[in-house]
DNA sequence: GTTTGAATCGAACGATCGCTCTAGAGGCAG
DNA sequence: CTGCCTCTAGAGCGATCGTTCGATTCAAAC
C-alpha cells in the first residue's frame, strides 16, 4: 500500500537512510519490496537482485540487513503470519455461544487477511523450497489454525449445529473459502470489503449444516 | 529408473506418441516426472537438470521432446487442464432442472479435481513466470470455469434457490472450496474419496442458501 | 550396404543465482 | 583529529540456470 511512494523517494542518487524521519527506512523498504515480490513471484521466483534493482539499492544491503535471502522471508513472517493464531484466539476471548464464537472466528480471520493479504500469500504459494527451520513455521501456523478451527466445530457439534462427524474436512472447506478469497479480493471491486466478508461469512455459516439428510 | 530399460519403436514418420497409448515411453515418462516436480515445486522452483537427474537421462532429451521449458509445462496443461471447462459442460448435457445441474457441475469438477490432481495444482502455483502465451491459458481456462459457474447460479438464483446477487462472490466460495481440496487432499486418508466428494458438496449446496436476512 | 533420421549423451555457452569480500562515506564519541 | 560503528556500493566468487551444439547409436528405409 506504502511501498510504492516510499520507493520513489530514495531511488537514483542512493542517499543514505534516515531511520525515523520518513517513517520509512531502508530495513522497512526492503521488507515492503520483498513481500510484493515474494508474495506475487514465490521463494525461488524471486530473485535478491529482483528486489535490490526495484529499489535501486546494492546487494549487500539485503545482506546487511536480513543475513540472507531465507532470513528475509522470515522476516515478513516474523512480524505477520506468525502472529495469526493468537489473532484468532483474542477474537474468542469475550464470546460464549459455540455459533458467535465461530462467526467471530471467521470474521476475525477475514479481517486479518485483508490486512495481511500478501504475506498470507506467501504461505500458500510454493511451500518446499525452504530450509527445513523456514517450512515449520508455514506447517507450524498453518497446523494451529486448523486446530482452532476443528476445536469450535467440536463445540458446534455438540450444540447440534453441526451434524457431519467428519470436521476436519469441514474445517478444510471452511478454509478454503477463507483462504480463496486471498487469490480473487484485490480491493478494486465495487464492494466494500465489509460487504464481502458478510457473504462469504454468509456462505460459510450455511455450509455448516452439511449434507442434507435423504 | 525406467527410462533407460524403455526403448521405444515408434514408426519414424509418426509424430510422438500420445499419452497412455503404449507403455511408458520416454516422453512420457519424462511428461509424468516433469507433472511431480512441476505440481510440487512450481515453474520456477523446478530446473530442467531436476527432472532429467530424476530419470537419469540427460537434458538434451527434454529439448528433443518438448523444445523447452515452457514447452514443457505447456505440453502437461494441453492434454489435461485446458480440457477441464469441457468436461464441466459435458457433465450438464442431460441435466436440467437447475440445482441439479448444479450438484452434477460440483461432482464432476470434484472428480476431475481427484484425476488430475497434480496437474490442476500447476494452475494454482506460481503464475507470473511464464511468457504472455504460456499464462494465457491458466487464464483462459480460469475465466472459462468461473462462466460456467456464474451462469449456472443464475438459474439458480432464477429459480429461488440463490438468493444473493453477488453471483461472482459466491462463485469464488465455490470455487474456493472445490479448489482448496486440490491443497489438502492426498488420497492416504480413511475416508474414500466419493465420501469426501459428498462432504464437500453438502458443504457447498447448503452455503448457496447465502447469509440468513436478520 | 548405404542413407536417413530419431533418440540420446556429454560438453559447453552466456546469463543469472545466492552470497562474500573489500572499501568508502558519514555520524558520533573520545 | 582520531578512531569506531553503521550503512552502502561494487566487484567478484563458485554454483546453477536454460539452452545449444556436435557426436554417437541404432533401427528402419532405400
Amino acid at each position: 500500500m506504502t511501498a510504492a511512494s516510499t520507493r520513489n523517494r530514495r531511488t537514483a542518487a542512493a542517499p543514505p537512510a534516515r531511520p525515523g524521519e520518513d517513517g520509512a527506512s531502508s530495513r522497512d523498504v526492503l521488507l515492503q519490496t520483498a513481500l510484493d515480490f515474494f508474495s506475487t513471484r514465490g521463494f525461488s521466483g524471486t530473485s535478491i537482485r529482483d528486489i535490490a534493482n526495484a529499489l535501486g539499492v546494492s546487494v549487500s544491503n539485503i545482506y546487511h540487513y536480513f543475513g540472507s535471502k531465507e532470513g528475509l522471508w522470515l522476516e515478513i513472517m516474523e512480524y505477520s503470519v506468525k502472529t495469526l493464531p493468537a489473532r484468532l484466539e483474542g477474537a474468542l476471548a469475550d464470546v460464549t455461544d459455540p455459533l458467535a464464537r465461530f462467526e467471530a472466528l471467521v470474521k476475525a480471520h477475514l479481517t486479518v487477511s485483508t490486512s495481511y493479504q500478501r504475506e498470507l500469500r506467501m504461505i500458500f504459494i510454493e511451500q518446499d523450497r525452504l530450509t527445513v527451520g523456514g517450512d515449520k513455521i508455514n506447517h507450524d501456523v498453518q497446523r494451529q489454525v486448523l486446530a482452532i478451527y476443528i476445536r469450535e466445530l467440536e463445540a458446534l457439534r455438540a450444540a447440534g449445529i453441526v451434524r457431519t462427524e467428519h470436521l476436519k474436512i469441514l474445517a478444510f472447506n471452511v478454509l478454503g473459502v477463507i483462504n480463496w478469497q486471498l487469490r480473487w479480493y484485490h480491493g478494486d471491486g465495487p464492494l466494500p470489503a465489509d460487504d464481502v466478508h458478510r457473504e462469504i461469512i454468509g456462505f460459510i455459516l450455511n455450509g455448516l449444516h452439511g449434507p442434507t439428510p435423504g
